[in-house]
DNA sequence: CGAATGACCAAGC
DNA sequence: GGCTTGGCCATTC
């Protein structure tokens, strides 16, 4: 359950300011929620927050999308993304110089 | 409260 | 040049 003001909720807002066609990286949302470092906790947030948030606009460095839920499978990322007009490849890899949002 | 966890990143071999 | 290891640090049980 999140509790409020937690590094968690700021993930999840930060997520949710992702203007829609765009994506980001792990490494940035922790950034812009106020942990440089803190890429790898984005991950475990939302994977706690799991519906709380558009996690198919986040993915890792590589642009690919390290999603392990079953609940959330890569498959279905691809798909949401495409119906943002995101160009995703066969592999679920993403153009991050074309797509790729900082705030 | 203590220990374990995690959807990452960067450096090293 | 591709794979392995370690380190990050809040959240969770």
């Amino acid at each position: 359950m999140r509790q409020a003001l937690s590094f968690g909720d700021k993930v999840i807002e930060i997520v949710k300011k992702i203007p829609y066609g765009k994506v980001t990286t792990y490494g940035t949302v922790a950034a812009l929620a106020g942990l440089p470092r803190g890429a790898r906790l984005v991950g475990g947030i939302l994977h706690f927050d799991i519906d709380e948030a558009p996690w198919h606009r986040v993915v890792n460095r590589h642009g690919f999308i390290s999603t392990k839920c079953l609940e959330h499978p890569q498959a279905l990322q691809k798909a949401l993304l495409q119906q943002e007009g995101i160009a995703v490849s066969k592999d679920f890899m993403i153009d991050l110089q074309k797509y790729g949002w900082f705030g």
